[in-house]
DNA sequence: TAGATTGTTAATCGATTAACAATC
DNA sequence: TAGATTGTTAATCGATTAACAATC
């Protein structure tokens, strides 16, 4: 390996929406694609494109862009492993069913297969091809099924419990939803998706755009209930 | 104003967190706080941290740190607006539904009060004290409230559009799901939250982390149905 | 005081952008 | 060819980190 540069965490993000796009592309019909519809589409720069392209060690042409449907192969060959990721949710909440059903009948090579919860009603079913387990099995299941990769859907005060769990069970990748920074030994990577603090960063770049004043209902109240 | 720059989108996020570590640690007792015990549950450095606080302008002392009850407020009169700010929804699907539930009786000064669908089943019922609507009133309703911030939870084909209307009734900050980029006006805020493209940055990093060999199931199928 | 912490500047680091020769 | 695009390096930009005097 010369290469000795990895990729970095933002670029392997982009590949990931670059597919997405030219997933869409190709289904409406677009063989060929060029750098700057791409960067178009995911809100990148052209030359960061053909940067990220050149990573992945696909090469297009400067006649005819990247043809579509190997360039979807190529950035699959470098971001999927040889066969579909098994990946585990913890917490079958609101938030926990909606990621279930985010990702049911999409990107096959992600499958959520396995569930958790401590709430013995939830457990014991099957939401679309997800089997629900108690918690307590959590470390035999996915230690029997060689899962790396999981979801942390629960309360902030169960968060960093349930990830050393997991990793204690073989589990090297987590993305978590709760507002706090998990502390697992190094080399496990994890994802944070924090809803509120992004919705509230929204409110206060949005507040900016307008003005900075209060909001002006234009008649009455909101909530005219 | 004397202070040029203005707070980076980073900041903003981060003091988004703070405020909830803080308020964690304000009801766990802990009256004052370091910048090193806010920067550890963060996942920052003491001194971002330190130069985050100087943003808001609360100052702690050498000797007992920062209030966190005051701290708080401090992060709070910065962040907030004068008063709770409004959020619509639009598409009340599994994950439409999972967020207006997770902001239910959360973040006092974010209220989703209003969510948008164009299925007419959605419409005309409450969701906790979120009032659905069919998507044909979004201007009216979204405008007469004064609403500036908006969450878009729609499929990817229908984003671009909803966005605009949204943007025409008087939207500033937009969160969405989509994974695609969103072309709007200059000086519209947008956030995307693409959790596709961050399991699958997970997925690759946990692949590399267990050394880039297949997953090996210790014994059978994962599906052992 | 001695030790720890704050406020703040300067140095470092890494990612993005600009630029352009090579190619079709 | 002329025009547009790719592959790739150098320049720019901004954020993070290190460092340290001032403070308690």
């Amino acid at each position: 390996m010369a290469k000795s540069a990895e990729p970095s965490e933002r670029t392997i993000g982009r590949l990931s929406l670059y597919r997405a796009l030219l997933n869409r592309m190709l289904r409406a019909g677009e063989s060929n694609v060029y750098s700057h519809q791409i960067a178009d589409a995911a809100g990148a720069t052209p030359a960061q494109v053909r940067r990220d392209l050149m990573e992945v060690g696909y090469h297009g042409s400067a006649a005819h862009g990247y043809d579509t449907r190997e360039l979807i192969r190529a950035i699959g060959a470098f971001l999927d492993g040889p066969c579909p990721e098994q990946v585990a949710l913890v917490g079958i909440g609101n938030l926990g069913r909606a990621i279930i059903e985010f990702f049911r009948d999409r990107r096959p090579n992600l499958r959520i297969t396995v569930a958790f919860d401590r709430d013995r009603f939830k457990v014991n079913r099957m939401i679309g091809d997800c089997r629900c387990y108690h918690v307590e099995e959590m470390p035999r299941v996915v230690r029997q099924a060689g899962i790396r990769t999981a979801i942390v859907a629960v309360p902030v005060a169960a968060a960093q419990q349930v990830a050393e769990q997991l990793v204690t069970s073989g589990v090297r990748g987590l993305l978590h939803f709760a507002p706090v920074r998990l502390h697992l030994p190094e080399g496990v990577f994890v994802e944070n998706m924090d809803v509120a603090a992004s919705l509230e960063k929204v409110a206060y770049f949005a507040r900016r755009a307008a003005g900075g004043e209060a909001a002006e209902p234009s008649a009455g109240d909101a909530n005219p209930a």
